[in-house]
RNA sequence: GACCCCAUCGUCUAGUCAGGUCUAGGACGUCACCCUUUCAAGGUGAAAACACGGGUUCGAAUCCCGUUGGGGUCACCA
């Protein structure tokens, strides 16, 4: 039987961590299972019945979440709202057969009930009072609501993918409403009825909704229909062990393509974070669509680690191609110039980017180190690069340059021989001539291997950057 | 408060379901050393954990109970 999972965000915000990580999950779980099973769909499902909250703007984040993230799923995204007539439509058949009933109760008489169960310690609140009321007591001009007819004995069971066996005795769940006064439907009756009609085999989704499950599970009976597969995955912690929030730092996945991050290094992180494969730390996604199974995700929740995600995503950094990477810096420098780059420099960046990148764990990081690069001359040399440009040191360099001026070749090991010959002759640790050598090509103490930067700079603009220091000499 | 879930280095985790091979392994971070023209990267090494208390057992990180701690849920939100 193919399986059919899907992600169902609700759109009042952005696609946060935890929601990228379920998608993930369910993604991945569908993908294995269309490579090894007997086939797999992942569905995108958006939750807007809360007209108040739902925006476009905040369908269009999840789906540029989603798109950037690389996960693609099947079909058309489904609006909850949009099929409200189907789930008002399976909340009429439940009141026809006696098995769910109008309650006219008032948000004051709610209130009272809230009031009471709290200071009883209980975890039920809403007492059914309406639940065998006959028609002719309802009270004129009020609208009802349609309240589900729960079971009150017994115990309802959920076998959790991830969870294990979990069960609640059914008297610790009221009576939940599925039609609002409205006429629109709650959650809890547009998930079942949506995950129903929609095919889903396997509901992979937030700890968060573990205790939603029984009555859930309870309405899904009463419908008759039979019941998806539930997984429940821990929630992602912020570093203090609290539940992941603004104040964290962490908006959207957005924000984290905006500091600089792969989506590849996102997805390692994220999977890694609550799900494993004994020790393996980088995996692919390709592999992950491999191995990745429920069987492997964890109970407990995970703290979210920047410094983790940051070193993950340094490694990718390093593994992408010149090429594809050389794309991404050059646009990020277009944005941050808002211009493009003159044709030189461009040139320059591009030269010197296998250098750079392994000095880099984000593209964010790896574009302001191509600054030395694109500044122009004469650069502005840094408090410690203008401490090692002591007088000695502009002896040599001027001794140096004289001695630079006929080397045929202008390449990084030409010039590095060359550096070499001349320390020997000084008398002198190439370091003594390579740093001051840095702070007057590149106004910094720290870059990459200075030869290298010099035949990326090339014969005319290196001598001329070194001229510049050198001075009247 | 009630109900439910969870508990291995600072963090993510392997090991737990099928007790012995665990003087508990890996990774990130930290520290040291090596490499080295600087910084990275890379290499080597170090410090660092089975929450606590009872059981069961010849033997428990692994099974059971309790305590403590953390988390989730208790809306005409999703």
């Amino acid at each position: 039987m193919t399986v059919v999972t899907r992600f169902a965000p609700s759109p009042t915000g952005y696609l946060h961590i935890g929601g990228a990580r379920t998608a993930l999950f369910n993604w991945l779980y569908a993908r294995h299972h269309q490579r090894h099973g007997s086939g797999g769909r992942f569905l995108l499902r958006i939750e807007d019945t809360d007209r108040a909250r739902s925006t476009e703007e905040a369908v269009a984040a999840i789906v540029d979440g989603l798109a950037w993230m690389g996960l693609d799923w099947d079909g058309e995204p489904i609006s909850q709202f949009a099929r409200a007539g189907r789930h008002a439509e399976a909340a009429a058949t439940l009141l026809a057969e006696g098995k769910a009933y109008r309650c006219y109760c008032s948000p004051e008489e709610l209130a009272a009930m809230r009031e009471q169960a709290r200071r009883e310690g209980r975890k039920r609140l809403y007492d059914g009072r309406w639940r065998d009321r006959s028609p002719d007591e309802t009270p004129p001009g009020v609208d009802p609501v349609i309240r589900f007819k729960a079971p009150q004995t017994g115990e309802t069971v959920v076998d959790d993918l991830v969870q294990g066996t979990v069960q609640v005795a059914n008297d610790q769940l009221d009576d939940m409403i599925l039609l609002r006064a409205d006429g629109t439907p709650t959650y809890m009756l547009a998930v079942v009825v949506d995950d129903h009609d929609m095919g889903v085999t396997r509901v992979i989704r937030g700890d968060d909704h573990l205790t939603n499950t029984f009555r859930q599970l309870q309405l899904y009976h009463a419908l008759g229909w039979t019941p998806p597969r539930f997984a429940h995955i821990p929630l992602i912690h912020g570093p203090d062990g609290a539940r992941l929030s603004k104040r964290h730092g962490a908006l959207g996945v957005e924000a984290y393509r905006d500091a600089g991050f792969l989506p590849e290094a996102m997805r390692n992180y994220l999977l890694r974070l609550g799900w494993s494969h004994g020790d393996d730390e980088i995996i692919s996604t390709d592999q992950a669509i491999d191995w990745f199974d429920l069987g492997g995700v964890g109970r407990a929740p995970a703290r979210f680690d920047m410094a983790r995600l940051t070193s993950l995503n340094g490694h990718y950094l390093r593994q992408t191609d010149d090429g594809t990477l050389a794309e991404l810096v050059l646009a990020e420098l277009v944005r941050r110039r808002s211009g493009p780059l003159p044709p030189e420099a461009e040139a320059r960046v591009v030269h010197g980017l296998p250098g750079l990148k392994e000095r880099a764990k984000t593209l964010l990081e790896l574009a302001e180190k191509t600054e030395f690069y694109t500044n122009d001359r004469p650069l502005e040399l840094t408090d410690k690069a203008a401490g090692l440009l002591t007088p000695d040191a502009r002896d040599r360099l001027g001794r140096l340059r004289r001695r630079l001026d006929g080397t045929e070749a202008w390449t990084r090991d030409e010039l590095e021989t060359a550096a070499r010959s001349f320390a020997e002759q000084e008398n002198t640790k190439l370091a003594k001539i390579a740093q001051p050598l840095r702070a007057a090509l590149t106004g910094t103490d720290v870059s990459p291997p200075i030869f290298e930067v010099m035949e990326v700079l090339g014969r005319s603009e290196s001598l001329g950057r070194l001229d510049d220091v050198l001075g009247g000499r």
